[in-house]
RNA sequence: GGGGGUGUAGCUCAGUUGGUUAGAGCGCCGGCCUGUCACGCCGGAGGCCGCGAGUUCGAGUCUCGUCACUCCCGCCA
């Protein structure tokens, strides 16, 4: 017989009653009868009910076992009478006398009990993380993350996807987000940087030749965390396409996402959630900013706002005609049903609008034909017929105002869009709705400084190539540049690159940066372009957000095995850490002195607790 | 870097306008119990109320500072 087991704990069955199994697992709970003991025997595939009494000699050994230690029980499987079935367990129409029993490893007092659902803190969770990772929601989160990953892995392979590594010690990249960074032995005072994306990578294997890259990548960002947003680390799915066109890398990769959201749409649901089907709606950037106020919209949340400028321009309401002459502009954030809301259901909102850092929230509410509000005196009948028009609204319904310039306008109406639509209940949430972002400016202006900047990503191919940086206003340009979003998250971001040097020399000479700078911050890349480089394309969508939205969590560290905490840190390995002076030297490191201090306190700090 | 929330038993939490000896559930230890499956019943141990100042006759409670965890803003091409 095999040393811990002839079968798992999830798999015994009125079938294989009266045969002679050995099983090994967890004590989930024991319930002590004191001459009849029942353990139930936890393993990554299920529970099964053991039994034994007083009879034994062993039932002291069992008795003594704790919640959470580890035991090899062997002995004969029987079938439980009628009355003592439990339907609730798979392996409940059996049983499992125990005639033999190896502690194989007790286990102490638990900082956590595994066997509930409590909240336990998340300290105390991340610092003992093997023992809330045998939790059953996070057992089953991490599986559904690995199952999801391997249908990904599938996917792109049918797809025709070829799988590559790309390196972890690579080159520090400019701009972005801040770098971890490496230091160097054999080169005194030089750093690797970890990647923050295979970026250059995947545009090195379209030059080398290769096709239809994919890789479920790490990338690292030395940038503060969210709840949606990981410390430190993250994983992509990053894929990368030759001689493609904006259309090409949508239609292979939404089969992709939309398959993998179909597939696990029902995890831990009532009933499963409907996905988008392929294809998913291309908006324009210019589009979601006036419609939603966002490049991220959810649209599960039916309201779209409108641009109602025209309506003020020339009325008596002083403050936006005034406002609308000046250059700004007016939306209308229609409230459907909103007339029959109390009125300090609209003082809510208004201060609301007000802690955002509006004047306030101006509307209009439609009732028995007529118009009510604060702002509806100020309007005449054709410009009131002409709101309802514009913001589809009638009898019952209210619209709201945010004045300002365009901007400004599109964000905080984008802001109350969420908060009416969810004040409203107006969000059907159990649906996953895609849509692609297209279209976005190539270049912004820096509201501080006055300067041209790239407004996504500096290696996007600019639409209209060469000919469009040389003669158009660089404001006016738009990128093949791309996002996915789903509801109201940003699910990932590509492009089709920018793969001809001479177009890459221009698009960053209008950002300010000189050609030396160029062939400085991206030498191997722009060497590669000049040997002849395929027009590719791609995008890498977020594997841990996926997965956090699939399992239904608020936050992303509850679909990662072992994250960092808020503050970067890893409290089981502890990590950061202190290491020798030695190895400071190998490095030629030496801390700084308001470092050194920091340690010294700390280390103090340690030492008298550690008295205690 | 800034703002909000939280910090009380091993764990999750309650704790009134400041007022005697700080409670509950779970866990733990002991006792009883041969059909439970969140077993039940009885008893017990366990507290620098995050830490440090202050106000007060008196602080878990109020004030200030500080630390930790968390959420948000900044940041994340």
């Amino acid at each position: 017989m095999h040393p811990f087991r002839t079968h798992n704990c999830g798999e015994l069955r009125s079938e294989h009653a009266g045969e002679q199994v050995r099983l090994s697992g967890w004590v989930h709970r024991k319930r002590d009868h004191g001459n009849l003991l029942f353990v139930d025997l936890r393993d990554h595939y299920g529970i099964s009910q053991c039994v034994i009494d007083v009879s034994s000699e062993l039932f002291p050994t069992v008795e003594g076992a704790r919640t959470e230690s580890v035991l090899t029980i062997t002995g004969t499987v029987v079938a439980r009478s009628d009355e003592t079935i439990n339907d609730r367990l798979p392996t409940g129409r059996v049983e499992l006398r125990i005639e033999q029993i190896n502690v194989e490893a007790p286990a102490q007092l638990l900082p956590l009990q595994v066997n509930s659902d409590e909240d336990a803190g998340e300290e105390i969770r991340l610092r003992h993380r093997y023992l809330d990772l045998r939790r059953e929601k996070m057992h089953a989160n991490i599986m559904l993350r690995s199952n999801i990953i391997s249908s990904i892995r599938r996917r792109m392979i049918d797809q025709g996807f070829n799988e590559f590594q790309t390196p972890i010690l690579t080159a520090s990249s400019p701009e972005g987000a801040r770098d971890y960074l490496v230091p160097s032995r054999t080169h005194p005072g030089k750093f690797y940087a970890l990647p923050q994306a295979p970026q250059m990578f995947k545009q090195l294997l379209m030059v080398a030749g290769f096709d239809r890259y994919f890789q479920i990548a790490p990338c690292f960002r030395d940038e503060d965390s969210r709840a949606d947003r990981s410390p430190g680390e993250f994983y992509q799915l990053d894929f990368e396409m030759s001689y493609v066109t904006q259309d090409d890398v949508f239609s292979a990769i939404e089969p992709v996402l939309a398959g993998v959201f179909e597939e696990f749409a029902g995890f831990g649901k009532q009933k499963p959630w409907t996905v988008t089907k392929a294809p998913f709606p291309r908006i324009p950037y210019a589009e979601a900013m006036l419609k939603y106020g966002s490049d991220k919209p959810d649209l599960r949340n039916p309201i779209e706002i409108r641009d109602v400028a025209e309506i003020f321009a020339g009325s008596d309401f002083k403050v936006f005609s005034g406002a609308v002459a000046a250059g700004k502009t007016v939306r209308g954030i229609p409230a459907p049903g909103a007339a029959a809301q109390s009125r300090s259901w609209f003082d809510k909102l208004n201060s609301w609008a007000q802690s955002e850092g509006a004047p306030g929230l101006g509307y209009v509410t439609f009732a028995d034909g007529g118009a009510k509000g604060p702002i509806a005196k100020f309007l005449d009948e054709a410009r009131l017929e002409k709101l309802r028009e514009l913001a589809g609204v009638g009898d019952g319904d209210a619209v709201f105002f945010v004045c300002d310039d365009a901007a400004k306008a599109a964000s905080l109406a984008g802001l109350a869009r969420t908060r009416i639509g969810q004040s409203l209940e107006l969000i059907d949430e159990e649906q996953f709705l895609f849509c692609w972002i297209v279209d976005y400016p190539m270049y912004e202006r820096d509201e501080a400084t006055g300067a041209i900047e790239f407004s996504h990503n500096p290696f996007s191919m600019p639409q209209g190539g060469l000919e469009a940086l040389e003669t158009n206003d660089p404001l006016d340009i738009l990128a093949w540049q791309y996002d996915t979003v789903c509801n109201g998250i940003e699910l990932s971001s590509g492009a089709i690159r920018n793969h001809r040097a001479d177009i890459m020399y221009k698009a960053f000479e209008i950002a300010g940066y000189g050609q030396e700078t160029v062939n400085d911050e991206f030498s191997g890349m722009i060497e590669a372009f000049k040997f002849g480089a395929p027009p590719h394309g791609g995008s890498a969508p977020g594997i841990d957000r996926m997965v956090m939205m699939l399992a239904n969590e608020p936050n992303i560290r509850e679909v990662i095995a072992f994250p960092l905490n808020q503050r970067a840190e890893d409290l089981m390995m502890r990590a950061p850490a202190p290491v020798e002076v030695e190895r400071l030297r190998d490095l030629s490191i030496q801390l700084s002195p308001s470092a050194q201090r920091a340690l010294d306190e700390e280390a103090e700090k340690g030492d008298v607790e550690s008295n205690e």
